[in-house]
RNA sequence: GGCCCGUUCGUCUAGCGGUUUAGGACACCGCCCUCUCAAGGCGGAGGUCACCGGUUCGAAUCCGGUACGGGCUACCA
């Protein structure tokens, strides 16, 4: 693929991207895979990666937001070299914070003869949108004030007019062209672009000035972002030939819609992921999914951890098309993490997670290791999000339990006679079992005649005895689960149905 | 309206002119394992590669058009 002309070759220079968000609202799932790609971009190159807060935009950008983004950005496991908290060489990082580059930036612009000021009012501009669009051309600007001459602008504006600066684009200029990393060739005609604002009339940038004036300030090489911005591209690519400024690569990710293929909204489920951390998600799945949606390693392996992903992550495998988000394959990508996750860190989100369902004290696992290290595997093994551990525990940690309806119905009330000898069965069984010896591997030898005993096939038999334990048809295994609940606890909730 | 972009199993994707009877993953179905539920093993179903036309000995792959979907078209970002 030959390399676009308009494209400043930036291979030589060191690879700079950037995740911008503005604090408009939480970070949502889109962003998210936005920063990833970023970062991982830069890992895999060794590059930097910058977080830079675009908060322009002061009627929604609030510092509740801010705080809510970093924080995300952390517990999904993203760091930034340059940035908030951080700091760096190209800072401030916060758009509000960089009124003077902008201004400076606009004095090159007047200076090569690529800005204006426009007098026209918003009632004018949006009558003359109406007419142009009727007519069935380009809605943009009509360029009025451009013909204006440097002492009549000068004058308006003494005089106290208000105006807003807007951007020359040289008449004869044709179209703009760049390779974009995922679409690959992209052009626009030059007259499908109008002369955009700038600066406002209260003197604030824009986004599309601002934005592209900080990525030339922070020598960013590689913009990286959401596909909403690649009909601005033509526009900061024209500022920054304004400026004089090298013209990065760009890479415009797909949109990600919700399963029905429609934009992603709360209707469909979660769309921030401080949710998803509440949901019982693990931040290295949610990682993994986000990567691999709109982007592959190979075509085969789907999961992917984050080491990988710092050293193999590419700009050659995204993908064009919009993807639509799938929560069931998140939910499997999670209990995936789950199942391979180290013991002992399983044993201490267990912990968490019990401790706030109330069940028990924060350092419960310190009090007893050993417990549950053993219980560890077995709901490991079961567990799909974080939040199924309580429910799935719970009967471990209550003095007595309540056999639930599909226990009653499917069990306790359909065979009573078979229960009672079952239980009376277990009951004796377990027993005879001396108190030092109160482990599966006991329980399981002793337990192995119960369905001989009661008559019946094992899957009934057994079922009686779960009922009693656990309070229901479904469980952890049986004699793990009675090893775990302890002997006294066991023989005293078999004797609660007798 | 104008300007851009996209379209491969239900979903995420591999595929860059012949190696493709279109591969993998999730979900789904069946069997095995089994004290329940999971996990695991084995197997299965599922795609006329949006449509139409062209280029070519040969097209999911290249070109054009159509349809559908999306983005931008603000003194929002």
């Amino acid at each position: 693929m030959s390399t676009d002309p308009v494209t400043t070759d930036t291979a030589a220079r060191p690879v700079r991207v950037r995740f911008a968000p503005s604090p408009t609202g939480s970070l949502h799932l889109g962003g998210a895979r936005t920063a990833i790609y970023n970062w991982a971009f830069a890992r895999a190159t060794g590059g930097s990666f910058i977080l830079r807060i675009d908060d322009t935009d002061p009627e929604r950008s609030t510092p509740e937001n801010i705080a809510q983004i970093i924080s995300a950005l952390e517990w999904l496991g993203i760091d930034w070299d340059e940035g908030p908290v951080r700091g760096g060489d190209y800072g401030p990082y916060f758009q509000t914070e960089r009124a003077a580059s902008y201004v400076q930036a606009l004095e090159t612009l007047q200076a090569n003869g690529w800005a204006y000021r426009c007098f026209c009012t918003p009632v004018e501009l949006a009558a003359k949108r109406e007419i142009a669009r009727a007519k069935g051309g380009s809605a943009g600007y009509d360029g009025a004030c451009r013909t204006l001459s440097e002492e009549q602008s000068q004058a308006r504006a003494n005089a106290g007019e208000p105006f807003v600066w807007r951007l020359k684009i040289p008449v004869d200029h044709g179209a703009i062209a760049f390779n974009d990393a995922v679409c690959g060739h992209t052009e626009f005609p030059a007259d499908s672009i109008d002369d955009f604002v700038l600066v406002r009339s209260d003197g604030s940038p824009t986004y599309n000035f601002a934005s592209i004036v900080d990525d030339a300030a922070m020598a960013i090489t590689h913009v990286i972002r959401g596909n909403d911005h690649v009909s601005n591209t033509p526009k900061q690519i024209l500022v920054l030939e304004g400026l004089g400024a090298p013209i990065p690569n760009f890479a415009h990710l797909s949109m990600i819609n919700g399963p029905d293929g429609k934009k992603l909204s709360k209707r469909h489920g979660s769309t921030g992921v401080e949710e998803y951390a509440d949901e019982g998600y693990l931040p290295e799945a949610l990682m993994n999914y986000l990567a691999l949606l709109g982007w592959s390693l190979d075509g085969e392996t789907t999961l992917i951890d984050a080491d990988t992903l710092k050293t193999h992550f590419n700009l050659e495998h995204i993908a064009k098309r919009p993807a639509n988000f799938d929560f069931t394959k998140l939910t499997w990508m999670n209990s995936e993490y789950l199942r391979a996750m180290e013991p002992e860190r399983f044993a201490h989100l267990m912990v968490e997670c019990l401790a706030r369902a109330g069940l028990v004290a924060y350092d419960d696992f310190e009090q007893r290791p050993d417990w549950y290290l053993t219980l560890t595997p077995l709901v490991s093994e079961r567990t799909k999000l974080l939040t199924d551990i309580a429910p799935m525990t719970r009967f471990l940690f209550v003095d007595t339990v309540e056999p639930d309806e599909t226990a009653r119905k499917k069990v306790l009330e359909k065979d009573p006679t078979l229960v009672e000898r079952a239980l009376q069965v277990a009951q004796e069984i377990l027993e005879n079992i001396d108190p030092e010896n109160w482990d599966t591997e006991h329980i399981e030898a002793a337990m192995a005649d119960l369905p001989d005993s009661v008559g019946a096939k094992p899957r009934l038999a057994y079922q009686p005895l779960r009922v009693a334990v656990a309070g229901s048809t479904v469980s952890l295994p049986l004699n793990e689960s009675m090893e775990l609940l302890g002997r006294e606890k066991t023989l005293a909730r078999i004797r609660a149905l007798l």
